[in-house]
DNA sequence: GTAAACAGTTACAAAAAGGATACTGCTATG
DNA sequence: CATAGCAGTATCCTTTTTGTAACTGTTTAC
């Protein structure tokens, strides 16, 4: 963050903002993740999965869905099944969410690993 | 994000969690950016400029002291000031921040300009 | 034809976040 | 001594987010 006057602060912020609101909420980050490690999923396999209330699961999915981070394939067998899967475009999320893990961690230390200051 | 194990995998989500949750809420960005462009600031200067109650200012600046993302000095003059401001720590959030935007700019156009796919 | 699985949705409840407003204790100014 | 400003806190209320549980409609297996 350098030299930023009044206008492209305030768009770097909606920037930030959208990032922001789009990783947010207690499991968008986990159904990535779990998506990401162990492959494709169907909806109850991620709902038993992850211990998450299939209510609540659909919005999560829908809204990653919308943000194109997931991908929702109808296969036509009998009875159909559908699953779930993190896209390719989900890749460009890497350099934030690292940059995310490195930071959480060090801070991590810097609040405990320094009780005496 | 790369080759993560089942472990590497959690507690990387962790570290991002962390991350997310200190910048987090509807209020900490945009105090920071303030902060941040305009230089150290007294409580209801903020209050007034951001628009934001001070029920709520004083948690949020609570929370980033508690962060070390926000500096509160008082000055003993008569009647006392308090004064805001960003800490040199604060810095290290530079690459969450970049990363972040530049995510979320061009996810703007990912979403936004695609219309026809 | 009854039960069970799948992919959700609906209606309702609880909890968390955010907001409005009044108030405290202090000092300074008229 | 009344008024006003400062840095918050306390109380109450609304909105948003998350959770629980029951229910659709479809299809397959018994």
């Amino acid at each position: 963050m350098d030299h930023l006057d009044e206008k492209a602060c305030k768009s770097a912020g909606m920037a930030v903002r959208d990032t922001l609101d789009t990783i947010n909420g207690k499991w968008k980050l986990l159904i990535l993740l779990t998506l990401f490690k162990g492959g494709k999923r169907r909806f109850r396999e991620l709902s038993k999965e992850i211990n998450i209330s299939p209510r609540v699961l659909s919005r999560e999915l829908q809204e990653l869905e919308m943000n194109k981070l997931v991908s929702r394939t109808v296969s036509d067998t009998r009875p159909v099944t559908i699953e779930y899967n993190i896209t390719p475009y989900c890749q460009t999320l890497g350099p934030v969410l690292r940059a995310m893990k490195e930071w959480g961690e060090q801070h991590r230390v810097e609040i405990l690993g320094k009780k005496s200051v």
